[in-house]
DNA sequence: AACCAGGACGTGA
DNA sequence: TCACGTCATGGT
């Protein structure tokens, strides 16, 4: 068993199953979300607010856009911006956000039910590596991993990796320890926020890490 | 009262 | 490429 898949045996072994994508209207291990246009939209429109956003904040403003019927591309086209942006306001940067949901309504239009790109989200603006891979990974059932800002830290201190690597590198890296299986994809990525929540947000990091206090002890449990 | 949250973009060097 | 600055609300 390889360093990566070490480290997912000890998370799983902690937390067990997370059920990502946590949708408001999603009921966790249902793994056939989503299944409908309108839910994979609403992943990748909480893709967008979520970037450097808690996801508390996140799910206020898609339960604000699904209580004025806006939650679908088409509206979020004809809305004026200045009342889009008021509606996503408590996910932060309402401006910017507002401006990036109109992009990506427009691609999912062209999409017209086919699977999204990668090359073509990176493109887009407001669409940067990781709301790429988590669009292509929760929306669309492609299996590529997500690297977050987590994903970094827990690396970094476990010693994986030296910490200034490219995002494309550490993507990498998972994907060349692991099979390539959505499902695993989906619940590796869930299994780190949840332990970094606990342990890498605030500092000093890894103070109750169990995955750094083990990782150079052998377990015979 | 600073600090952080499941980033991405713009700019000057 | 690299290093910052900017965007902004809400919880601790």
């Amino acid at each position: 068993m390889n360093d990566i898949e070490n480290i997912y045996s000890k998370l799983w072994q902690l937390y067990g199953p997370q059920g990502w994508w946590p949708a408001p209207d999603y009921h966790p291990g249902d793994y056939n979300f989503p299944g409908t246009e309108n839910q994979k939209f609403e992943i990748c429109v909480g893709a967008i607010l979520t970037q450097n956003t808690s996801w508390k904040n996140v799910e206020k403003a898609i339960l604000n856009l699904k209580k004025y019927d806006l939650l679908a591309p088409e509206m979020l086209l004809t809305i004026e911006h200045k009342h889009l942006a008021q509606v996503i306001k408590s996910a932060g940067y309402f401006n910017q956000k507002a401006r990036k949901l109109a992009v990506f309504s427009e691609y999912f239009l062209f999409l017209n039910g086919k699977s999204a790109n990668r090359q073509e989200l990176l493109q887009l603006w407001g669409v940067g590596p990781e709301t790429a891979d988590s669009i292509l990974l929760y929306a669309f059932s492609q299996p590529t991993f997500v690297v977050d800002s987590y994903t970094k830290r827990l690396l970094t201190h476990l010693g994986l990796i030296k910490g200034a690597e490219r995002y494309d590198h550490i993507k990498a890296l998972f994907e060349s320890c692991l099979p390539k299986d959505v499902i695993l994809y989906q619940e590796y990525h869930a299994l780190i926020v949840a332990h970094a929540k606990l342990h890498y947000s605030k500092k000093p990091y890894a103070l109750n890490c169990l995955i750094n206090k083990n990782w150079n002890t052998k377990r015979t449990d």
